[in-house]
DNA sequence: GTCTATAATCAGATAGAC
DNA sequence: GTCTATCTGATTATAGAC
């Protein structure tokens, strides 16, 4: 509905203060707590520019959750560049402040179409990063070549450090310290220092 | 507010019918979407009907989780009294069905004191099923012994099924073939068959 | 146990003044 | 660019008839 009423600017620092809110509202209260009040409040706006800034509510998630795909994309992307890439990547995946958001707008992309389109394209993107690197390092050594490919290795480092990240967030700390000396030592051995 | 209303049955098949309906919701539609009208709708039930068997919709919630709580753990007990429990506490861990949902109640914890304080002690207790078993299990093999800690392992299986099952709901299936060839291979050292 | 009717509140979205 | 005022519809929850 209404495709067609004037919008501000893509410079405005309104406009980026209300996607500012939409991850703000999202990490303290979860994404079923957006509304535009609630985000407007957050950026210390009125409710009525999210209509000046954003066709519909859905328009202004979207485009936040573009920046945040890129964000993300970047620091995986200087991971892999990082001398020691596993390790490096190891810490963008279990970083409990992403982690949080990151659940966010995977639940979000359960009922939301477009986030869920672009989740797969960002999640099919994502596995092809830096994969020649991994798949070079893991052939060079011993334990790597036993454990078959460099595509398994890091969807598990990502799947372990999103999980410990999150159970952070919540509050659940039993077993953490056991869990990342597990993955330490594998990341050692693959990435000798 | 209103603690003092009249309620029906535990027993009744509209309450259990209720509660099904809460989990139709969340996994179609994410719990974003719970209102008493959506869940008494998928019930076949007048979304009235919800304040007769339940004092507040969170009451409903609250219940509906502690449901899906016991049942998992059943799960969990059943699996690690298995022969090869390790393999069986996978298969619980990895199903798409089940993952989708717990997803949507650990986002719904983030922001529901009540619900989160509920995982939190769920969480912890979790940590403890079966651990004996898992623990004898890995130091009776040499790949066991180099891997550090019962605890370890099951989180790691946790954490990589859930997203594994997680993706596969929202349909991203590339690089799932090779995870689980690595985890198959992984679980067939420890517990050969 | 189930329904009709209703109260109070909050949501997304728009029109138009300044 | 930002605000006041407003419309429409959905939400939780209650009272009370049957």
């Amino acid at each position: 509905m209404a495709a067609t009423r004037r919008l501000g600017l893509e410079s405005s620092s309104s406009r980026t203060a209300l996607m500012d809110g939409v991850e703000a509202v999202m990490r303290e209260d979860g994404y079923a707590a957006l509304t535009a009040r609630s985000v407007a409040e957050r950026a210390g706006l009125k409710h009525q520019l999210v209509y000046y800034y954003f066709q519909t509510m859905d328009d202004l998630l979207m485009a936040t959750y573009q920046r945040h795909i890129a964000r993300v994309e970047q620091q995986i992307e200087d991971a892999f560049r990082q001398p020691r890439p596993l390790h490096a990547f190891w810490e963008v995946c279990s970083n409990p402040h992403d982690a949080r958001l990151n659940m966010e707008f995977m639940a979000m992309a359960n009922h939301n179409d477009a986030i869920r389109a672009e989740t797969i394209t960002f999640g099919e993107r994502l596995r092809r990063i830096g994969l020649d690197r991994v798949t070079a390092l893991i052939e060079a050594t011993p334990a790597g070549r036993e454990m078959f490919s460099a595509f398994a290795v890091t969807q598990a480092l990502a799947a372990i450090g999103s999980n410990v990240g999150i159970e952070t967030t919540l509050g659940i700390h039993g077993g953490h310290e056991e869990t990342r000396a597990m993955v330490a030592w594998w990341l050692d051995k693959l990435e000798p220092a």
